[in-house]
DNA sequence: TTAGTATACTTTGCGATTCTAGGTATCACT
DNA sequence: AGTGATACCTAGAATCGCAAAGTATACTAA
């Protein structure tokens, strides 16, 4: 069974993790999680990829975190966008439509 | 005057390569001149990207080259979609639309 | 003729990022 | 006690686009 192995795109993950987080704060593993939900299944956050990334998104200043207790009674990690997240989300989303709109038009340019 | 950088997302280099030569062969540089043209200036491909993604595409077998003369007198190699290059080009697609169809998913699930 | 510009190909090395694969630990259920 | 889901982390490999440099030819303008 030839599965489709939708790999991300890199330079996709920083806005799907910022999307996932626009309405509101999660743990790491509920960003994977919403981002699966809300994307009908379609996207898979690997957790090597998630970590990571959190690390530097949060280095750069567009996301918080601070441990808490999980409603489940366990210890998680929970992000939260900044306001200055909020703005590279604005941006990474022009940057990506202008991308799709630019690939658009190549492929329609018969 | 702050220019948009429009970097390409890794990963897309092979489908608008292939996407330029589906129309005819083309030579390196023409191929960077044409995605060009047909994104409305939207999208530059470096020479430092094309040339070493188009010995990676040719490996794979889905294009093939040969050095000829172009029309203003000068040897350029030129490139021509194969078989298999078609063919590749189809799920390139297929798996770009899959990709733009769950990221719009995410964004329109408020 | 000589300088500059556009064309045309190649290569090296960098930087950034995702994935694989492993590890630790807790909790619920059987 | 064992399994599976949850939850976090890290190391290493692999990929790929880009910047920068080099080589060379053709055309044009001073």
């Amino acid at each position: 069974m030839a599965q489709h192995k939708a790999d991300l795109l890199q330079g996709t993950l920083d806005m799907l993790i910022l999307k996932a987080l626009c309405h509101g704060e999660l743990h790491g593993y509920g960003i994977i999680q919403r981002i699966r939900q809300l994307s009908d299944e379609m996207l898979h956050v690997e957790q090597g990829s998630l970590y990571p990334a959190l690390y530097r998104i949060e280095q750069k200043g567009w996301v918080s975190s601070k441990w808490d207790v999980h409603e489940t009674g366990r210890d998680a990690k929970f992000y939260k966008l900044t306001r200055s997240g909020r703005k590279q989300l604005e941006v990474e989303e022009a940057s990506w439509d202008r991308l799709v709109l630019a690939v658009n038009k190549l492929r329609q340019a018969t």
